[in-house]
DNA sequence: GAGTCTATATTTAGCCG
DNA sequence: ACGGCTAAATATAGACT
């Protein structure tokens, strides 16, 4: 048994990132297991509930929800002002309607959906243009062909969404939340399969009838590289 | 100086929800704050992004993210699958918008929207009530007038965000990323401020200009309980 | 990559002010 | 509810499997 240095034992680390991306790889694990650890016990020891999310430099997911990942993200997202939000943002919005102007404003839209309906098959094929880059780049003032294909594709999902929501008869939302908890470390490693888009969307039923209409509505992520 | 035992220094404890309420604020405060401290390491660390939400038994929000918050939910959500949320079911069901079957439908919804219009302002008096409880869980079948009146709301905002988006020059989306993180602990303990909404929402310059159209649409959290 | 081991670096339970 | 103190409990960097 020599007495050798058999470790130096835990060092300190300056608090910036790691330039080693070995021993960085290794650090992300460990620390991110503990981080979920703390996470949980904080939960369990105070009755807290939390959502926590980590995105490896790679891109894969890691996230833990007490009760639920999605609950305390919704109740979050509830909580939240919109700002530079598009998702919250429109989610307010909605909230925020205002029927008063509502039937002048839609008036007002018909006419000009109207005026625009000459255009017809020639949308098709700008259609896929538009769709190759992120519609919103499009510098554009007031209501133009672009916008109106995106709106009249919204008009028909929101026609969808309204009557499919009336006819759902129990809440969809926060219906088992009491004690559901989805223990400790409920990580979710995704499988590549793509580039332009996270895998896990393409595991989406919706999406795989008719998955080319995502390309023009996508969110300007950057692109998830798959070198693991 | 008496030598006495000055403290027995840090003790086990069973990993359980704490039965003391006086100790278990002290313990979720010091706790809350080791684990943002941890996440926030994680981050400038190993260069992952991050997202931590935290709700206290007493409804207040702890939150952190890296680069951003509400960036990295995004990201979250846009990977996910929809069940049982609507608010991902929403966005998802944009995602998907049909552009063909399109035409005909608004063509469809006008005529019936057109037939409906008689309705007018009795819209008014319907739309309080309406606005009591959550519009989706409205039996019906169809179109009818709540569903229309819903509809109509959301035209209208569709349109100013369609126009917004297209207005926008820099993407709102990931803008900076790189190296704008929000540095460490960027919690927020919110003032109470009353009993039915969470003291957040009235710092929201939308809200607080008409703060009472919250009313209908809420989500139904589980009361704040404002005891601290 | 993930698990082990060892020697430190950190965190935090219990108490005080 | 905070902030400080002390000592025990954990977490983990580095090296190795």
């Amino acid at each position: 048994m020599s007495s050798a240095k058999k470790g130096r034992g835990r060092q300190k680390i300056e608090m910036k990132k790691m330039s080693n991306e070995s021993h960085l790889q290794v650090t992300f694990s460990k620390r991110r297991s503990g981080l979920f650890k703390k996470a949980s016990e904080l939960c369990t020891l105070c009755g807290a509930d939390a959502a926590l999310v980590v995105f490896s430099t790679s891109g894969k997911v890691f996230s833990f929800g007490h009760p639920n990942l999605d609950t305390v993200i919704d109740r979050y997202l509830s909580l939240v002002p919109p700002q530079n939000n598009d998702t919250v943002q429109f989610i307010e919005a909605h909230r925020n309607a205002n029927v008063r102007e509502l039937n002048a404003q839609l008036t007002q839209i018909n006419s000009t959906l109207e005026a625009e309906k000459k255009i017809g098959d020639e949308l098709s094929n700008l259609h896929k243009e538009t769709q190759a880059k992120f519609w919103w780049a499009c510098p554009a003032d007031g209501m133009n062909r672009d916008q109106l294909e995106l709106f009249k594709k919204a008009l028909e999902e929101l026609k969808k969404l309204v009557i499919q929501h009336a006819t759902i008869q129990t809440l969809p939302f926060f219906v088992g939340n009491a004690s559901s908890s989805n223990i400790y470390l409920h990580h979710q490693p995704i499988p590549q399969q793509a580039q332009m888009f996270p895998p896990q969307i393409f595991q989406n039923p919706m999406l795989q009838l008719q998955p080319h209409l995502f390309d023009g509505l996508m969110m300007p992520h950057h692109g998830f590289n798959n070198m693991v």
